[in-house]
DNA sequence: TTGCGAAAACGAAACGTTTCGTATAGTGCA
DNA sequence: TGCACTATACGAAACGTTTCGTTTTCGCAA
């Protein structure tokens, strides 16, 4: 590939004012300028990012910690960071930590390798011990994305997840339910222990104590939300409703539904957290208490290019966005007619 | 952040002892290996990747160019291509090209500001024009996935998209359909065009030959998709089946008719191409022609690492995969009993 | 003890940039 | 015409590696 070099013999000037013009970091005369763009036109020059990176100690990379790109939630944030980047000259390099921590590791070592000039992260825990271990991973301007941890200094852009859980519960007791299950993540997630939070403060405004049997441990995915609805399912007494606090353990209870032959609401009212682009296609449509996902993807890279090109060191700041319940018709009334006739909320007069 | 100097120091060796444990590409003595290994995890050093590529030449990046990651599908390739990659010792990069020639550019471009070893493309276009361009600006092993372009000499893993857009026609034909719609891509895209051209295939099969006015183009999206099926839906007489040529457009296909009120397949019987994650959710369940994206995905990232790994230039050799057709509920027989009434063909005795 | 060959370690150049101190050309004014 | 000053352009060093030719060390046979 050519070089700087071969633009300025072309061009018939120093490399250092063939750098000048690639970076509009010196005065240059508008002669010179259209010579030099003339000879990296006709010789297809292209910088080497590594050697920029190397010499100016900044790289044009912009690294993305999700837990799973293949999850149309996360798969909607990289797109969006994506964007933004482009249009900013910078590159997206995305990895996905699969939910764990030793990949979270390793992914966080590529990115060292890279030289990435600032990460936006989904953590895969949220204790201090984890945020302690990220410290000393992380040495470069970050921002938290929908996930607090514990003593990181780094800016959290995030939903009020505990409002999100709140909201769900909410829902379903005002329409009469009192046997309400929840399917939550790993505990020491800040996103699943907060919806956690969020159910239990329902019930505690209610004045009334949830049934801690009827919480159920899974983690972010479809099949452990498969199976703890089965397992909801085949209790004495099942609970008459069920909050998922994800989109794709939503997912997995719907196919869970599926399988037992029961359909919501008629047999069963349920809430789940985080929309679904294809929700609206589904019959009946699920309720749900909706994030504002691709906003805080806006902001998050919005601050953290920013935070790049003033060298601002974190503020450590949280930027708290409201989730908002979606009301569509897979929850109903309690004491509506039984089984096969209840009807939905939104069908009542 | 440390270099390689202060590992040497640390452990009491040269620099280029350093580089050769690292790489293992010079014999070292256990004891030396030893000394430096700690040095390392001292210090905490991580190498440069700039630096190693310019000096090498080689870097340790994998470009992605996919129409757009947020796509559940691409997502899906992303994620894959990420999988073999890290344990690979590879980086991703991943862009979106928007179904725009220029954006596809602009992310040809940054893949090759930062010395992509190697490329997986699927490209906006498929005729010679879009290929010669596209040539000039690629210098790199190159995969094409499931997308042929004239006249490129790299190596191709596609889906056999001919027989992909028969068999869905094929299919509904069996059933007694005639007037199947048909929402095509772009014309110029070889996936669209392949499979459009086994749609006819599939009539000339029968001895008959399709009503031209019953094909629309759109784009791969949602939304052409969706206001071509209104389009289809408006004429004097509306076609009795239809078939969309990708997931985006089926789902766009689903929600027009969600819109008129209409339910495959006692209104309109319907075949995709392209499997929906959460197709089994949906009522009815659509039938589909399923390629092996996975699949695919593995086979171009290992053969482009092959390829990078022995320097092989690409022998411009095809590998193509057989779609398969997944029978579900959203088709049924013409001669059924007529609307409200058909059944789904797999309830048939 | 010496000499020899193999194994291990070393040192310096080079990769393509940016950066900064220095040189040159150009301009206006005395 | 000469001088001071500004606007441009230049040149060389440095960034962190790899690579390769050279030197040192080591073990062993003579």
């Amino acid at each position: 590939m050519s070089t700087i070099k071969d633009v300025a013999r072309r061009a018939g000037v120093a490399i250092s004012t063939v750098s000048a013009v690639i970076n509009r970091s010196a005065p240059v005369s508008e002669d010179t300028i259209a010579r030099v763009d003339a000879a990296i036109a006709a010789i297809g020059y292209t910088p080497h990012g590594g050697a920029q990176s190397l010499r100016s100690g900044r790289s044009r990379l912009i690294g993305l910690v999700v837990p799973n790109v293949a999850n149309p939630h996360f798969a909607a944030v990289a797109r969006e960071v994506e964007n933004v980047c482009l249009s900013a000259g910078y590159t997206t390099v995305v990895y996905s930590t699969g939910q764990d921590a030793e990949r979270e590791s390793q992914v966080l070592k590529m990115m060292r390798v890279q030289r990435v000039a600032g990460l936006i992260v989904i953590p895969t825990r949220s204790d201090a011990e984890h945020g302690a271990a990220l410290i000393n991973q992380i040495h470069v301007p970050t921002v938290l994305l929908d996930m607090y941890v514990e003593g990181l200094p780094y800016d959290v852009i995030k939903t009020d997840n505990i409002e999100a859980g709140r909201l769900a519960t909410e829902y379903l007791l005002s329409l009469g339910h009192t046997e309400i299950g929840l399917i939550v993540g790993i505990p020491g997630l800040a996103t699943s222990d907060d919806r956690h939070t969020g159910y239990r403060k329902a019930f505690h405004d209610h004045g009334l104590e949830p049934d801690p049997s009827l919480t159920w441990p899974g983690n972010f995915d479809q099949q452990t939300a498969h199976d703890a609805t089965l397992a909801l399912l085949d209790r004495k007494s099942p609970p008459t409703a069920i909050v998922t606090i994800s989109n794709m353990m939503t997912v997995g209870l719907l196919f869970a539904l599926r399988e037992r032959g029961l359909t919501p609401p008629d047999d069963l009212s349920i809430v789940g957290i985080d929309d679904l682009e294809f929700a609206r296609l589904l019959d009946p449509q699920p309720t749900t208490v909706e994030t504002p996902i691709l906003l805080m993807a806006r902001k998050s890279i919005e601050l953290l290019l920013k935070q790049i090109a003033n060298r601002i060191s974190p503020t450590g700041e949280r930027s708290i966005h409201q989730p908002q319940l979606i009301v569509r018709q897979s929850a109903a009334r309690l004491d509506a007619p039984t089984s096969k006739h209840r009807r939905a909320v939104h069908d009542l007069p």
